[in-house]
DNA sequence: AGCGGAACCTGTCGGC
DNA sequence: TGCCGACAGGTTCCGC
């Protein structure tokens, strides 16, 4: 479900909203798999500690605690961060319930159970983290970077930038965006991209996911902000989901095509 | 190194 | 209506 802008808008707003609040307690409802180990000892680990700050990295949630510790949260596919005031009961895919000093819920809901809750007492101690490439809105990413590093690289562009490795924080919507906007046929090898289209594509990757980041992300079915209301960027895609439908730019059908098991879309006109 | 396939889960949608 | 397959903003593991 959520990238980079999704996961950006979601940390803003738990920013906000949790802040100098302290987890008083802990009820779980389904950890399995969202929460890997001692059910006892997670709920230990945060009773009582008071929310620093929110962060984000890649596609991960960083809840900053105090004393010193960080809860590390992915929502994959469908999980959800919730705040709101106190419930009688759970609802059908509240998983996790933080219970707040104010009187608060924060709510970990997760239709799927994908998502991922992890406990640190320092963030080097997470594989998942250390693991990561560089972020996409960061001054550090260039074109030389990658035309160097993936000069003999025959995989395919697609899935060199869904890789997690080398770009942290896109995901299957915006990867399909930014090649559209970059002109590039999704199954051009990494190798093929000419230093000039690398700065294309990194031009349109910080400038599609700022304005998806102003507009709250994409909700194509189920992506909620904190406060249930839905992202807005889905009217400005031009080829997720739009099989069939007529390119904005040369009026030839969207092609969708399966790379890695996934969906691609592209104009078969625009994109080279 | 990197591919395809399956797995982790639950739901929706379209076709017959 | 019902059943069945395809598909879903993600990641990881396994075998070749």
């Amino acid at each position: 479900m959520p990238e980079l802008p999704e996961v950006e808008t979601v940390v803003r707003e738990l920013r906000e909203e949790i802040c100098g609040d302290t987890i008083t307690s802990v009820e779980i409802f389904r950890s399995n798999p969202i929460v890997q180990g001692d059910l006892d000892a997670f709920q230990e680990q945060l009773s009582g500690r008071k929310f620093l700050d929110v962060t984000r990295r890649a596609k991960y949630l960083i809840f900053h605690l105090e004393p010193k510790r960080y809860l590390v949260a992915h929502l994959r596919m469908t999980g959800k961060f919730i705040v709101s005031d106190p419930l009688p009961e759970p609802t059908k895919y509240n998983r996790i319930w933080f219970h707040l000093k104010s009187g608060r819920l924060m709510i970990f809901d997760d239709i799927r159970c994908f998502g991922t809750l992890e406990v640190y007492d320092d963030l080097d101690d997470s594989k998942s983290l250390l693991k990561l490439g560089i972020e996409p809105l960061s001054n550090a990413i260039n074109p030389s970077f990658f035309s160097k590093r993936l000069a003999s690289s025959k995989r395919e562009i697609k899935s060199v930038l869904l890789d997690q490795k080398i770009v942290a924080g896109l995901g299957n919507i915006y990867v399909s965006e930014i090649l559209f906007h970059a002109r590039i046929h999704p199954q051009r090898s990494a190798g093929s991209i000419k230093k000039k289209e690398w700065s294309m594509l990194i031009k349109y990757t910080k400038f599609i996911l700022k304005e998806a980041i102003k507009n709250n992300g994409t909700t194509i079915s189920d992506f909620r902000r904190v406060d249930d209301k839905t992202g807005t960027f889905q009217q400005f895609l031009k080829v997720y989901d739009k099989k069939e439908k007529p390119c904005t730019e040369c009026g030839v059908p969207i092609k969708r095509i399966v790379q890695q098991q996934r969906s691609t879309f592209f104009c078969p006109e625009c994109q080279k």
